[in-house]
DNA sequence: TGACAAGATGTAAACGCTTTCATTACGCGT
DNA sequence: ACGCGTAATGAAAGCGTTTACATCTTGTCA
């Protein structure tokens, strides 16, 4: 197994009778050349079976045609979304994704983006906008333009949804119903400002229509179907039981029905649940899962074109908006007999 | 914003009065430096923010501490746990993890290839053994160690399971409960390696049974949960309908499960299914989904065990079969009527 | 035919670090 | 106080590119 074999540009220059300049030219701006001298460079160059060194060329160049991003977890559906089409709007730019995760963790996360800050990306992508200041220090003094997603704090370009108005169109959607006892599972609050959005949304809609979200009609738990399915029977253990759940994510909705199955507790007739995210799976489980669709794929792709739009030209972006809208399925319906 | 203003080791050398060998030194050796130079070196550091390059240091050292990984798709729960995995234990031993993905194209996949071995990763994972001879060519001329993931070929480390085995095991599950109509929905064969070992597990464990997998009795399909939806549907189409259908992947066979439900067919009264992965939403559907347990998670960590040992000394480690084991819950049963 | 502009190629200095080798400083025994 | 061995530090040569800038070819036009 040898090692390190791979030739250089000297060696390509000296096969071909040239000078490192002129090789590095015929890879990178062909049209610097006589057809002649580009010809006899290719035929040396693919001979020995040369291929750019990366590293090289950016601490030569200081670009790096990297992006970073950041995102809490690769075991997420809707971040998996995203994340293919990064990759795939990326790769078609000549860019490389770099991905790091740190598990909902803020040190986790200020470590993440200082390794990818050493690796010499050119742009950084993060997921919402709740950290510390430490990690934006260290993101503004490494001067690399950064894109939020989902959310994040104005001072900042972002691509998100609005994450508030996506709590309130669950709410409001249970409260058309005819639902006055609705409970609602969260993730972790804490750092994460998507989840606190989501529910700031459904206390607002719930408030406007006189309902009140009593603190045991609250549970927080793991972003997961098990998590899902523990809040469920927290929340289906109350001696004042509601009739409708809410998910602030799909995945712990799923888990929701999933508990209520295996009580055998009828969905939607004994409890309404619904979700926001709509990732794939939530047409599919059944009931299927009403929800609201946050458009992930596209998130990734207006990302993407923002950060690179920042990279060539480091003028400030604002904040994209995508539209969200309600998905009504088989989960929810009018609430059933008053128990 | 401004651009570029890291610190270099010059500027903190100059600021402690130093030369930069040493605080090259006081970076990566502290332990040859007297006290109160590193003590010295330290402040300034600090002082000025001083953040090491990593590529610079890559290029000097020609370790890059970074591992790449080029997986199929990000979007699969059981690869989305393996990386996870893989990222956390990399980080643990200071090293950094490089994903690329390629959806299940060949051509991607070299191109995939290509760019992290341009990116100096030191040790290069790759999932199957299956593909053509031009990437492997690429990987060994770059003389970077590799390791293989979940099957491959002898001529490389490879962490896995059996995926003959697998598939025997959940063919004979249903065998032994009675079935003698079994049919299978398998993602695409071509370029895939994991799918065709299962598939011949399953055609083994049924030619043994003296049962045959008639050609109508297979479908390939979208590795997915509209891919196992489309591919029960036309199975259910069939004149001569199976009793017993196995999806080679979970998300393949919850599909399978949500178009039995879609058309009022009770699984596992009228329908058995089971899939193999064991992937956590297994447990969660209705019914729970009999599977074969697959040990994502221990993949990544035995592939992280294996790559860095291999980059510490060249010498050449062979295969690892984890075990696995068939996990038998609610949607498979004895067949019923015979129709 | 000669001069010149434009185009093609070469030279060499970065980029920020690691690392070898040389040099200097230090502690100790006598 | 001297010399010596060792520990600490410095000087400088890369690592494989990019990229001014300098130099050398061409072809063109008077």
């Amino acid at each position: 197994m040898a090692r390190r074999q791979r030739s250089s540009l000297t060696d390509v220059a000296h096969a071909a009778g040239v000078s490192i300049a002129t090789v590095s030219r015929a890879m990178s701006q062909p049209e610097m050349l006589r057809a002649d001298t580009l010809e006899r460079v290719r035929a040396a160059a693919a001979r020995l079976g040369y291929r750019p060194d990366h590293v090289a060329r950016t601490l030569a160049s200081g670009k790096s045609h990297t992006v970073g991003v950041v995102i809490p977890t690769l075991n997420s559906p809707i971040f998996a979304d995203t994340l293919q089409e990064m990759q795939r709007s990326l790769d078609a730019a000549g860019y490389q994704l770099l991905v790091a995760s740190h598990e909902y963790d803020p040190a986790g996360e200020f470590a993440a983006v200082d390794k990818l800050l050493a690796h010499g990306i050119d742009g950084l992508v993060l997921v919402g906008g709740s950290r510390p200041e430490a990690t934006w220090k260290l993101v503004e003094s490494a001067g690399v333009p950064v894109v939020q997603m989902w959310c994040g704090r104005s001072d900042h370009a972002c691509v998100g949804v609005d994450n508030h108005a996506a709590g309130e169109l669950v709410a409001r959607h249970l409260l058309a119903l005819g639902h006055r006892r609705i409970a609602v599972i969260t993730g972790r609050l804490r750092h994460n400002d998507r989840q606190r959005a989501r529910l700031e949304g459904i206390r607002a809609a719930l408030s406007e229509a006189g309902v009140a979200l009593p603190a045991a009609y609250l549970t927080e738990q793991a972003l997961s179907v098990p998590g899902g399915r523990v809040g469920c029977s927290i929340l289906l253990e109350l001696a004042d039981r509601p009739t409708a759940l809410i998910g602030t994510v799909d995945v712990i909705a799923i888990g929701a029905i999933a508990e209520c199955h295996a009580r055998g507790i009828a969905v939607p007739e004994e409890m309404s649940i619904a979700g926001i995210d709509n990732i794939e799976l939530a047409a599919h489980v059944s009931p299927s899962l009403s929800s609201v669709e946050i458009p992930a794929t596209r998130i990734g792709s207006e990302t993407v074109e923002r950060v690179l739009a920042l990279i060539a030209d480091m003028t400030k972006a604002g904040h994209v908006m995508l539209p969200i809208e309600l998905v009504e399925r088989h989960s929810t319906g009018r609430p059933g007999e008053t128990r």
